[in-house]
DNA sequence: CTGAATGGGTTCGCATTTGAAATCCAGACT
DNA sequence: AGTCTGGATTTCAAATGCGAACCCATTCAG
């Protein structure tokens, strides 16, 4: 197992790493949990607020934050018969999270998932064997963790 | 562009996900910058805080969590004529959100970056070219996003 | 033409969490 | 004994969170 050597400080000051810019917009529980929920499909204020039980205005709040920062698209959709309403989609910028998300589920599910069959995973369209978030060089082949360096610009 | 279909509600339900679980872990901001700054190799308390800039409280707050959530273990080490001390180092469980973090910190280069150079990127042990999160099938073969299909179990 | 129903919010009051600073504490060094 | 230092806890104001109630525009039913 690759072993961290002791550093007093990280090479990346935290303001100018994007790490700690994408934190700052995806780093909160009530932001994962919408972006889980509009991975899935979810689209409507209270279809978000049924499938999150938040209060609406954390929900109202979360939902402005995301559409300034770009991840979600508000837009009016009409069904035939009722008035129009906004609905909040994936933007591509939004639809990119979805392998870190896919990531960190599967993260779960070998941590936290108390030794149960996940409910679900995720399989190549037709094929039936599963597949992991990985890492790959710029041919497309997996790249092990131990194989990995960091390279600071310069 | 992958597009998503309208869905009320996700297929799993937010407390049997292993999403959701992996959230209520990591889903928090200085926690996520703990762990950045634990894959870097900080491992003692004031490094920590220099590095992160946060309340004390906070932070002894946050690591304590994660001791228990296991993402960290306490140990002690003790440098040469002073006293013994904890440090916090990352458990396999911690070690194994690496590809998550690094995918999360390409995700902000993407999208947050501005068109700069990242100021760190990552590559293939005894290669120059960069590697990137993807997924990959049983073989280690890449799988493009498009690609993927969830499946629910039973 | 009312009146209720529905989806999408905002307002309000209170409880919890956070932030910043001060304090505490144990061991090593003088 | 006194001081320094890393690792925390205490304190209290300020920010954020929560839940419930309320508001508003439209559509449908009578």
């Amino acid at each position: 197992m690759t072993q961290i050597p002791l550093a007093r400080r990280s090479p990346v000051q935290p303001d100018a790493c994007n790490l700690a810019k994408a934190i700052d917009v995806v780093g909160d529980r009530w932001t994962l949990l919408i972006l889980r929920a509009a991975l899935y499909g979810v689209r409507r204020f209270d279809d978000f607020q049924a499938e999150l039980a938040c209060p609406r205005t954390v929900l109202s709040g979360r939902l402005k934050k995301l559409v300034e920062d770009g991840l979600l698209t508000k837009r009016t959709y009409k069904s035939p018969g009722k008035r129009s309403r906004p609905e909040y989609v994936l933007s591509p910028m939004g639809l990119s999270l979805r392998p870190i998300l896919i990531g960190l589920t599967q993260w779960g599910d070998a941590w936290l998932g108390q030794g149960e069959t996940p409910p679900i995973s995720f399989t190549k369209a037709g094929s039936k064997s599963a597949i992991r978030a990985a890492f790959v060089d710029i041919e497309g082949r997996e790249v092990r963790p131990d194989q990995i360096r960091p390279v600071l610009r310069g």
